[in-house]
DNA sequence: GGCCTTGTTGAATCTCCAA
DNA sequence: ATTGGAGATTCAACAAGGC
């Protein structure tokens, strides 16, 4: 947060928020649990500062359980911003069966942007179409079309513990989810802001895609982590990192 | 509204409430503002009767897009009832593609149950295994499982202009959508609350089902519809038919 | 390579017990 | 009486490994 306070006003063209969503989880021997209403006030504090320092045509996605994300946007956001979309990330799931009710298998993501002017590349995030057979899609394809738009969904798998993509981090998500979302907002040598780097993850896909970052980590284990991972991938070092510890 | 009054206490098993969405009409900036605030004024009256009529144990579905949800939400909901769950769903689409944000296409709805003691009844919506192949699974299936639970998320398609189904109703439900939330909240000869019977396509499927069902359509046209739907579908006159004109 | 089998584990949920 | 947090429970999905 003291370093979110320090970055300037409308200098970054992106932001990524996936914060602890305040349930409980073990992050390699801490919890943060806080009451709902001490998180909430949290979370909005955050995410003003957020849309302080995000340009005013630039995009920004907070990530979060719907309950969560439901009074994030109803306490503050709506209250300042008139262009929201709200996304959902969908999967499948082994847990949590409850008797009661449905099993929540799905992410809030909201979509904050400053004006209706925001720059977004739908080009660069075409999706395959469903039916790639059907004769006026095959026109499309050959007129030069990339694919369908996204719709305010997606499915991906959650990333499993015997993935090649799991790292010690207790719960990442997947890069596809957050190559999807940059792809759509920035271009090559844009700022992108990670909020809460986690595992790196989010990182290693700015930096394939070769947009700067910036972000945060409070867990002196995670930016080792993200640190060994930018090298051994042999990730140019021009991309900053800043890292409070 | 007034017959939703009338109803006594405690009288319903299940409600399923699908409003006007208050979309499709732009006012400029502070007029959308009020009349917005006024459409959730409306909505909170609204679930405010729904959660009277409904059983101890009954379970209420609230269907609109996100935002309006949201607001539901944190303006009244979580105030009263600890038990909440969103569920969405999901479907594809091929209209209103915005160039500078994703395409909504899903929809939000609000599971509100007045205590955890909720009747619920998993095994009536088993869904299929998604690997039925697997060695244990089928020993599942051998043992008298049906499948797995449902997630918080399902994906149907749209009731298209094309579709059998499809009524003079601009914006109707799949019939399957309404089927898996009333199958899991009820049982034969219970009753089942459907605001805004529309075309009457959630009153063929209680009849289909036997459940017994109230209704509210402010329209007189749709009423028609529904009562010779009903009539034409050879459906026994035992069940209850109301009707505010 | 595909197909079958099995290992592994959970941002899920439930159940206690303590404060 | 309520709340809340730690620990137990559960089970189906993915990945990997073997044939």
């Amino acid at each position: 947060m003291d370093l979110l306070k320090d970055l300037p006003a409308k200098s970054v063209d992106m932001i990524f928020g996936d914060p602890d969503y305040n349930v409980g989880i073990n992050y390699n021997g801490k919890t943060y649990t806080k009451k709902f209403n001490d998180y909430i006030d949290w979370y909005i504090d955050l995410a003003t500062e957020c849309m302080r320092v995000l340009k005013d045509r630039g995009n920004a996605f907070m990530m979060n359980y719907p309950k969560q994300n439901s009074h994030l946007r109803v306490k503050y956001l709506d209250e300042h911003f008139p262009h929201i979309s709200e996304y959902v990330w969908v999967y499948n799931t082994n847990v949590g069966h409850s008797p009661r009710r449905f099993t929540t298998a799905h992410r809030s993501i909201l979509h904050i942007r400053k004006s209706k002017e925001n720059k977004f590349y739908k080009k660069q995030v075409a999706q395959p179409y469903k039916n790639p057979t059907d004769k006026r899609i095959q026109q499309n394809l050959k007129n030069g079309s990339l694919g369908r738009m996204p719709y305010s969904w997606m499915e991906y798998n959650l990333v499993k513990n015997v993935s090649k993509e799991k790292t010690m981090h207790a719960c990442q998500i997947p890069q596809q989810l957050f190559e999807l979302l940059l792809k759509s907002s920035t271009k090559k040598g844009d700022t992108c802001l990670v909020l809460f780097g986690g595992s790196g993850s989010e990182i290693e896909v700015c930096a394939k895609l070769e947009r700067n970052f910036i972000t945060a980590e409070l867990h002196p284990t995670y930016i080792e982590l993200m640190k060994s991972r930018l090298e051994n991938g042999a990730i140019p070092s021009k991309y900053k990192l800043k890292a409070k510890a």
